[in-house]
DNA sequence: AAACACGGCGCG
DNA sequence: AAAGCGCGCCGTGTTT
């Protein structure tokens, strides 16, 4: 293990967990190939400080002879905390490790990466060493004034830690030449990451503080025709409170129990059903109750996360899913409502209160029917595949098999129901759903749903017989792996899973691939000026300075042919671009050959 | 007070 | 036997 000898893992202490808000870094530990253990206050004595920080300052500046790589479990965290606190972007060219992206790729389905679940696994270290400090904190202290004794052997451990998971779990993945590429893929997608999360998403706060505002009396105004109906008070969030209001007081039937405890179910698709056949003013009360609510609390901790200059810093986890997709959270930017697309007949138009910042515009390029042309690609589904060449609507040959004659006549509103009804299939029976589902998404008696069924089995053999094939590799050897070579695990009775997973980590690969070109590609060809903000499973939203708008056919031709380069496809990508001016929810097709 | 489970719901 | 999946976050209610 030669190669590893220099390697010096690397521990941040931070006041807490906002690095773009006030947390601070305070401390930091290091640990030796050779086990030599430091530990670096940031605070305390001035000569300390200036000692610790020029290490610090060493270690993230690259320097051919001397660079050690640094050894990190996250990260993203403790290179967001270290450039925070030197006040630059750490060297392009520091090498550094992660071990919690290798566990991720060794075992994507591990129920936890965390640096001190894996160290007890893989090398029996006990996790209690952190309670002196916990007990510290619950008593009314914080991590930057624990005793520094206590915070010492703290500290100390982590650092072992890490460099103890580096040696189990590196050479695991040195082994595989197809783990190494998706390892150094995801190393290079932490720093674009970084970028994105640093530059952040603007909110329009006095647009937000308005919606909230009216939001907050229109829910009001519910809770009072609530009252007026029940003749007392109702808290709808109160299951008990509202089972009696809809099925004692509105003597509603009762359709489904949930799950787990067995209560009468009170979704939105219950109450939808409800609405159809018992139109009561009260269902429409709860689902409007609801929706509000909800789109009320989700603006204001928008709001609440929004810096001075409105800006939100997600944190974007670059292995956020089982499936290796990417998740946000601090806020979720990936959920924010849309309008006009959903069984809520209330919807919140959230996507007004995001804005690109003043004298940008913004951009966004997502992936057209990247799911369907991947599960295509893998069923080897040609008669599909050809469409897709040609432009055609895949959609349509499935439409014909489960609807025949009456698709075949339906024109407008009644068309494009049943269309969306045999797309919902198209996704539907490769991840798995049987017979009574597809009747049921079709609208139609089982058995006529069985008979459809069946036909559609004869015409896509290739996508009917992807999910068994799937779901037969994931019970032989526990896995699916993707054209990148990633293993993705599936619990292995749950084997009819493996399609999905197989789908939702290709094209999370795809995406990954495309922000780290795109990204150097945005830095070399406008000098960072264009950015990449946020990505949202098939989509990439951008910024773009107004100033240079003559440009954005040119850059964005780039963008895009990057971003639909993967020749180990036989189906095309394809990407289309919306450009919004104003908010997020006014977006207009934007024509990049002009 | 903190952690967890559950139902519910938004997005992909 | 039958089964679409992945997230994060909210409010309520229970457990520790």
């Amino acid at each position: 293990m030669v190669a590893m000898a220099k390697d010096i893992s690397y521990d941040t202490e931070t006041t807490g967990l906002y690095l773009h808000g006030p947390h601070e870094m305070f401390s930091y530990s290091t640990c030796g190939w050779d086990g030599e253990i430091d530990i670096c206050r940031l605070d305390g004595s001035k000569k300390r400080q200036v000692a610790n920080n020029s290490k610090l300052d060493e270690m993230f500046t690259w320097k051919p002879q001397f660079s050690s790589p640094v050894v990190m479990h996250n990260s993203k965290f403790d290179l967001t905390a270290t450039e925070k606190h030197l006040g630059r972007h750490v060297a392009e060219d520091v090498e550094f490790h992660d071990t919690y992206m290798q566990s991720h790729i060794l075992q994507s389905n591990h129920p936890s990466h965390r640096l001190k679940d894996l160290a007890w696994e893989l090398a029996g270290i006990p996790k209690d060493d952190e309670s002196a400090v916990k007990s510290f904190v619950a008593e009314g202290g914080n991590y930057s004034n624990v005793p520094e004794q206590l915070m010492d052997e703290y500290q100390r451990w982590d650092a072992e830690r890490t460099m103890l998971l580096h040696r189990f779990l590196y050479p695991k993945i040195q082994a595989s030449a197809a783990f190494s590429e998706i390892y150094q893929m995801e190393l290079d997608l932490v720093k674009t990451t970084m970028r994105m999360e640093e530059r952040g998403l603007m909110l329009n706060v006095p647009r937000t503080e308005k919606m909230i505002y009216k939001l907050e009396q229109d829910v009001e105004g519910v809770l009072d025709k609530i009252e007026e109906f029940a003749g007392e008070r109702v808290n709808p969030n109160k299951t008990s409170q509202l089972a009696w209001l809809l099925f004692d007081k509105a003597k509603l039937p009762i359709l489904e129990r949930t799950a787990k405890s067995k209560q009468p179910k009170m979704d939105k698709n219950v109450i939808a059903q409800l609405r159809e056949s018992n139109p009561h003013a009260v269902l429409d009360n709860i689902l409007q109750f609801r929706s509000w609510s909800r789109g009320s609390t989700m603006l204001q901790s928008y709001l609440d996360y929004a810096d001075g200059e409105g800006i939100i810093h997600p944190d974007i986890r670059t292995c956020g899913a089982k499936t290796s997709r990417q998740s946000s959270s601090r806020p979720n930017l990936q959920n924010v409502q849309k309008e006009g697309v959903l069984l809520n007949p209330y919807p919140i138009p959230a996507r007004q209160c995001f804005r690109p910042r003043p004298g940008y515009v913004n951009f966004h390029l997502d992936y057209s029917g990247i799911e369907l042309r991947l599960l295509v690609d893998y069923a080897g589904e040609d008669k599909l595949r050809k469409i897709i060449i040609n432009g055609g609507d895949p959609h349509e040959p499935a439409s014909l098999v489960f609807f025949r004659d009456r698709f075949k006549n339906a024109r407008g509103d009644l068309r494009a129901t049943l269309r969306g009804a045999s797309k919902n299939m198209n996704f539907a029976i490769p991840y798995g759903a049987a017979a009574y589902k597809v009747a049921l998404g079709l609208g139609m008696p089982f058995e006529m749903g069985k008979e459809r069924f069946e036909d559609y089995r004869a015409q896509f053999p290739g996508l009917c017989g992807l999910n068994p094939r799937m779901a037969a590799l994931v019970r032989e050897q526990g896995y699916v792996e993707t054209k990148f070579g990633r293993w993705l695990w599936v619990p292995r009775n749950k084997s009819y899973m493996g399609t999905n997973y197989l789908i939702q980590g290709t094209a999370a690969g795809i995406l990954k691939r495309a922000q780290i070109k795109v990204h150097s590609y945005l830095q070399r060809a406008t000098s960072g000026e264009v950015r990449m903000l946020l990505p949202i499973h098939d989509e990439l939203v951008f910024e773009f300075p107004r100033k240079r708008l003559g440009e954005a056919g040119h850059i964005f031709r780039e963008v895009r042919r990057i971003m639909i380069d993967f020749p180990m496809f036989d189906v095309p990508l394809e990407v289309d671009v919306q450009v919004a001016t104003f908010d997020w929810s006014a977006k207009k097709m934007f024509n990049i050959l002009v």
